[in-house]
RNA sequence: GGGAGCAUAGCUCAGUUGGUUUAGAGCAUCUGCCUUACAAGCAGAGGGUCCGCGGUUCGAACCCGUGUGCUCCCACCA
């Protein structure tokens, strides 16, 4: 069979894929064995697979294969989330772009129409994304948040919830923004320093003018100066407020100011909340648009006023520049204030502002009737389960502490939000207000005796996509719609959860609760936080910087393998990893070595048997040294990569694995088994070749699945597949022959070395003392250092001799050029310190043919 | 403001209870080699006040204290 020069992935891989799939190796059903279950993150339906997805896709197949080669019912559960705010506003602006259509032209259902037709247009990139990647997911178990029987769920979950008191309906203060016109949760919103400005205003102090007359105009006796940051909402100031200690303000005690602009009366108030050193050292009390405001104003009772729309344009409440975006009001209204010397000065000022996540435009606190579920109580369980050891962190240093924090400060989480992509609230009104719950209309009347037949109308909004996403472990086996059934009862609790530790709270916190709540046990044991992906020089990925690089290019460009290779190799346990092309790049070459490792196989295979005139074969002992040397070196990583891999230190174990296949396979062992120019290969030698060569793409399987299972088929005509071989039980290494292994390694780069260095002339004699009388156990040594190191004359000795000696010690060569004895006090203790450190070798180098 | 983590070669990181480490790997750099598996390779080389300072110890990259720098999370200061 011709091989080819190099590794080709393309075709190999797209191979392998449809064979294993045909062959059911991805598909799971319970049975004896015991299960391992990883559930994926289900990505957004219409999004694509950046570098954050294929380390978690990566790490989640390697933990998969793994655990299918060792014994376990593997099962892992592909899926999308239906992402409401985000999916919402690319069918918004699609329709707009494409078609011309505006939201509010369409109905809710022909709206959902266009949705769900986007979704199944776009919904299955990722999936090909993850079949490109060589995930062994369970294709016939694929999950979406907005299946029917999901939809389901997510709606008895609500109802549930409800009826236990844990969900209620209230005006609060909440996260708005104006861009999507919904409700945020608080952790929607992310908080940026930015530079803004601090605005001072002039607020005349009322002086009840007599009937008729004009205020006054200003002097430093009747107005007072307050700083804002937000000009555009002191329409809606209700008060000011000065600290009760601060003489400077003693005297405004019952008297009122004068809002600028709309020239309104507002009173007076003092409270200790505010901070006398800060600003001017009084404030504004804007309560619709400030949650602090907001607490005074409930404190002293004072109305509220929301000047701005759902847009974020302002309101007629506002009384002037209706209709105009925040923002653009705001620069008026400066213009206003100072054409009317009002404005005393602005300043610069370093502040942060809560930005919504999804779509990156400032959020506005805003008082609105929404839905909560109260946290308090649902928490409490699952962080026990953090607290007690239950479920297990990683890295747990790092993220076992602000877990808790969060569990133990919990707030109250708003789940409604004002879209139509996504699970519609189950709760209707009749005219008075009164509210219904229930799984069907039906339903929720019944729950409430004192209706009549009156209309309801249903609630329309949406449910938060994290409502439907904390039952993911759950219902993907349909725990919640099918309680007790075959499924969950097999697969729940999941083995373990591999996630972005930026879903900390959105997602793994919460859905810890709900396995709580609704089973009654955890939903993984384990959770593995990967790190955030970073360009190579650490900065964020992000399409606006253009260095997220498509998966899909990468895959066609290197392979799937050395995709995976080089993310995993460069991503410590936990820590952000710096994406560098160049490790994709090593991951090619790592293909092309083990390639090649095949071709020299196949070349001694077919050179089996054939004789030719030469002398026989003269170095068995060295092979069979060889073999068993290799045999341990092999129970010795397997032992070593298990442990690291049960502590998720994947990066390492590949490194192990890497390493024990480039140096100790090929640069050690098919070297010292390599038969002399034009010799046969052993047959015996070469089997045993061959079953390690078998270990080594079993063990690097999980990680590489394309290339070792073409190279395992390639090696050897065989009916079974790597994929799903079992992995023999680890066996303990021999640390003699550990040992003897490895100083044979040294002792051969210490020759080399000192041929190199000319210290070693070609035609010099090498002496090797062994400490040993048994004549058998140098003779192999002997055998791989002819070969190794092209030696003319080895001799073996027993005790040291004069002239010179070269020392090999761990990891440096010392020699000692005398040619005399050594009788130096010095080089004895330091010969024989040295030898004991050795417990083995000595060469020496006898210049009398040189 | 509160909390957490990090700091080791040009870069990315190992270094598990302090002692086989006068500090290792990969990548990058430089120098030789197209040697019959592999130039996507092989053989070599250079490169480090283990962030600073102090302490504990026979012995510290590792433990303690302190300072500095970076990163992340949380938090309502106009």
């Amino acid at each position: 069979m011709e091989l080819s020069k190099n590794y080709i992935p393309g075709t190999v891989e797209e191979k392998w894929y449809q064979l294993w799939r045909s062959k059911n190796y991805f598909k799971s059903e319970p049975d004896n064995r015991p299960a391992f279950t990883v559930v994926i993150p289900p990505p957004n339906v219409t999004g694509v697979l950046h570098m954050g997805h294929t380390l978690n896709e990566t790490v989640q197949d390697i933990l998969v294969r793994k655990a299918r080669m060792s014994g376990f019912n593997a099962c892992w559960v592909p899926g999308s989330d239906h992402a409401s705010i985000a999916t919402e506003a690319k069918v918004v602006d699609m329709l707009k772009r494409e078609k011309g259509i505006d939201k509010n032209d369409l109905s809710r259902e022909e709206f959902l129409k266009y949705a769900f037709e986007w979704k199944e247009k776009y919904g299955n990139i990722i999936y090909n994304q993850i079949e490109k990647l060589g995930c062994s997911v369970d294709w016939d178990r694929v999950s979406f948040t907005m299946d029917d029987h999901y939809y389901k769920a997510v709606i008895k979950v609500f109802v549930d919830l409800y009826k236990k008191g844990l969900i209620y309906r209230g005006a609060r203060m909440i996260n708005w923004d104006p861009a999507a016109k919904t409700a945020l949760s608080d952790e929607e919103v992310e908080y940026k320093d930015v530079t803004g400005k601090l605005y001072y205003i002039k607020y005349e102090i009322s002086i009840n003018p007599p009937e008729g007359e004009t205020l006054q105009s200003s002097n430093s006796e009747n107005f007072i100066v307050i700083a804002t940051q937000r000009p555009e909402t002191i329409m809606g100031d209700v008060a000011v407020c000065a600290n009760p200690n601060d003489e400077r303000f003693a005297h405004l005690k019952g008297k009122k100011v004068i809002v600028p602009l709309i020239n309104k009366e507002v009173p007076v108030i003092f409270d200790e909340y505010v901070d006398k050193d800060f600003g001017t050292g009084i404030l504004k009390i804007t309560p619709a648009h400030d949650i602090n405001d907001f607490n005074i104003g409930l404190k002293y009772n004072l109305p509220v006023i929301d000047t701005l729309n759902e847009d974020g344009t302002l309101s007629e409440a506002a009384q002037i520049f209706i209709g105009e975006d925040r923002f653009v009001a705001r620069k008026k209204i400066v213009e206003e204030l100072s054409a009317k010397g009002l404005l005393v000065k602005e300043e610069e000022y370093s502040t942060r502002l809560g930005y919504s996540q999804r779509t990156n435009v400032v959020a506005e606190p805003k008082i609105s009737t929404q839905w909560f579920v109260k946290m308090k109580d649902i928490a409490q369980p699952a962080l026990e389960e953090v607290t007690s050891g239950r479920i297990n962190i990683y890295p747990r240093d790092k993220f076992t502490a602000t877990y808790k924090y969060w569990l133990e400060n919990v707030k109250d989480w708003c789940i409604s939000r004002q879209l139509w992509w996504g699970q519609q609230i189950p709760a209707w009104y009749d005219e008075d207000g009164n509210v219904y719950v229930g799984e069907t209309e039906e339903e929720a009347r019944k729950g409430q005796p004192a209706t009549d037949n009156r209309p309801l109308k249903r609630d329309e909004d949406v449910l938060d996509t994290w409502f439907s996403s904390w039952l993911w472990p759950i219902e993907v086996f349909k725990g919640i719609t099918q309680p007790n059934n075959k499924d969950i009862n097999y697969y729940y609790p999941t083995s373990v959860l591999v996630t972005g530790q930026d879903i900390i709270f959105f997602w793994v916190a919460r859905m810890i609760m709900a396995g709580m709540e609704y089973l009654h046990e955890k939903p993984f044991s384990d959770v593995y936080f990967t790190g955030m992906v970073r360009d190579k020089l650490g900065r964020k990925m992000s399409k606006s910087l253009g260095n997220s690089p498509d998966l899909l290019l990468l895959i066609h460009e290197y392979g799937a393998d050395a995709v995976r290779f080089g993310i995993m190799i460069s991503s410590p346990a936990g820590n952000d990893l710096l994406f560098d092309e160049s490790s994709l790049e090593q991951g090619k070459h790592f293909n092309n070595k083990l390639w090649n490792a095949l071709k020299l196989m196949k070349m001694w295979e077919e050179k089996i048997g054939v004789i030719d005139d030469r002398q026989p074969k003269t170095d068995e002992p060295g092979s069979q040294f060889a073999i068993s040397w290799f045999e341990n070196r092999l129970h010795e990583v397997r032992n070593e990569v298990d442990t690291l891999m049960n502590q998720f230190r994947l990066s390492e174990a590949l490194k192990t694995i890497y390493s024990l296949i480039w140096d100790d396979f090929c640069s050690w062992f098919l070297e010292w088994i390599k038969p002399e120019f034009g010799h046969a290969m052993d047959q015996k030698v070469y089997e045993k070749a061959v079953y390690f060569f078998d270990e080594l793409l079993q063990i690097l399987h999980p990680f590489m699945p394309f290339i070792t299972e073409e190279i395992y088929h390639l090696l050897k005509e065989r009916k079974d597949d790597l994929m799903i071989k079992q992995f023999s039980p680890v066996q303990k290494a021999e640390e003699k022959l550990l040992q003897s292994g490895n100083k044979l390694k040294e002792l051969i780069s210490a020759i080399r070395d000192a041929k190199h260095k000319n210290k070693i002339k070609p035609k010099d004699n090498i002496t090797l003392f062994v400490e040993t009388d048994d004549e058998t156990s140098y003779q192999p040594i002997r055998d791989i250092l002819l070969k190794q190191v092209n030696a003319q004359n080895i001799f073996f000795n027993q005790k040291p001799v004069a002239h010179s000696i070269m020392l090999v010690t761990g990891k440096e060569k010392i020699y000692i050029e005398s040619e005399t004895e050594i009788d130096k006090e010095s080089q004895k203790e330091k010969l024989l310190k040295d030898l004991d450190y050795l417990k083995g070798f000595l060469i020496t180098v006898d210049r009398k043919f040189s």
